[in-house]
DNA sequence: TCAAGAATTGACCGGTCGGCCAGTTTGTTT
DNA sequence: AAACAAACTGGCCGACCGGTCAATTCTTGA
């Protein structure tokens, strides 16, 4: 947009008394907060409102209804989501140790993103659908570089490449999904940190040596 | 309950004008299809009444607030969930097949059960800690067993055995949640069983072996 | 048999919801 | 400077929300 650089150009004590581009900012960043934290059906739009700074009716005119507002956000979110997750996906070294990079790489996405995965868990009770086209390619191009792997030998050929992947997905979603139920448990938050990475330790080996001893 | 009995106990043709365990039943019922489907908030109390057939007073007769009925549905659920999964865990034949049984059983359950799902799903988002209890006493359970089978050295033993639990329970339960956002792709619903009982072949082959070749 | 209590009803309440609209202010374009 | 579009405001609306209450009907047990 050619407005936001025109804003960020301009000199700070020039106040601007309107700024729609600050202003659909401020709504989009509480609308997300809100949402994510109560869900969309337990979000005041007059909330969102107090909380960004605006009028009710502002957001309405920006963004038309409650609904559609939720549905600007996942789509901006996930656009970039599937966007750094492709980016991750093509920075791999080799299809050798693709997996092993790519479940670490996620691990910790997820862990400076707590967003995502609040993303994550509002679409699995919609069951949400949409921006299902940009998975899927995501998915098949991961599948395209497990298949060398399996090819030259330094993948198991007896497992589809798209479980694979999801496995390595679910094995690090689960983790911060249940985070904030087992948070309460610990008075010191540095043993859930030392919890963390022990996990991610433990599911790296569990995703690639299995849990049966190697003989 | 005994008044369930004397309910089943009574011929037909004897036509009970009021039936409160019935009432409370059909109530239950109807509230826990509607927010499992829509959520909590997204459910109105006024609707729960018009499906289970009663007035929307009488609800709040039987269950008090609409939250007290939520908490209640869920209170009731994970309570013959965490009674089901005690019951499959000291099913399980020896310590070494112990987790190869686990998974399966896991997988065939939730299978057979989709409420189940939902009820997690909405757990994660509301990020409930309640029943907790009942949730680790299981675990410790699981854990007692796994180190048993590491100390016989039938499972590897550099792995915290509670990340064994969570990484298969994880593997199946994504299995659940992203189905029904992975069904409009499929005309064909035969189609997806089969899927799914090659997911869960694969699952299986990774949780227990990993992704990597074994020598 | 009858009194006490539980089940059930429908009317009703205050509050909040999402959304609209008429009107005002501001920035831009010509 | 005039005209136009977009940003923005406050007030308002009808619908619906969760919840209460008094009154009625039924069940039960003394």
């Amino acid at each position: 947009m050619s407005s936001t650089e025109n804003r960020a150009g301009r000199e700070p004590e020039e106040v601007r008394k309107r700024d729609p581009d600050a202003t659909r900012a401020a709504i989009l960043d509480a609308a997300e907060r809100l949402f994510l934290e109560l869900g969309p059906a337990a979000t005041p739009v007059s909330r969102i409102a107090r909380q960004a700074g605006v009028t009710k009716s502002l957001i309405h005119h920006h963004f038309g209804a409650k609904e559609e507002l939720w549905a600007e956000l996942k789509r901006r979110h996930f656009e970039q989501y599937y966007e750094a997750q492709k980016h991750m996906l093509n920075s791999a070294q080799g299809a050798a140790e693709l997996l092993h990079e790519s479940i670490i790489a996620y691990f910790r996405f997820l862990q400076s993103d707590p967003r995502s995965v609040r993303f994550m868990s509002w679409r699995f009770v919609e069951a949400d659908d949409t921006c299902f086209a940009d998975e899927e390619e995501l998915f098949e191009l991961g599948v395209a570089k497990i298949r060398e792997a399996q090819a030259e030998g330094t993948l198991r050929a007896d497992v589809e490449p798209l479980f694979m992947i999801k496995a390595f997905l679910s094995l690090t979603l689960q983790w911060f999904q249940t985070k904030p139920m087992i948070r309460p448990m610990f008075e010191d938050p540095a043993e859930i940190d030392e919890l963390e990475e022990k996990y991610l330790q433990d599911i790296v080996k569990i995703f690639l040596e299995g849990v049966l001893p190697r003989a």
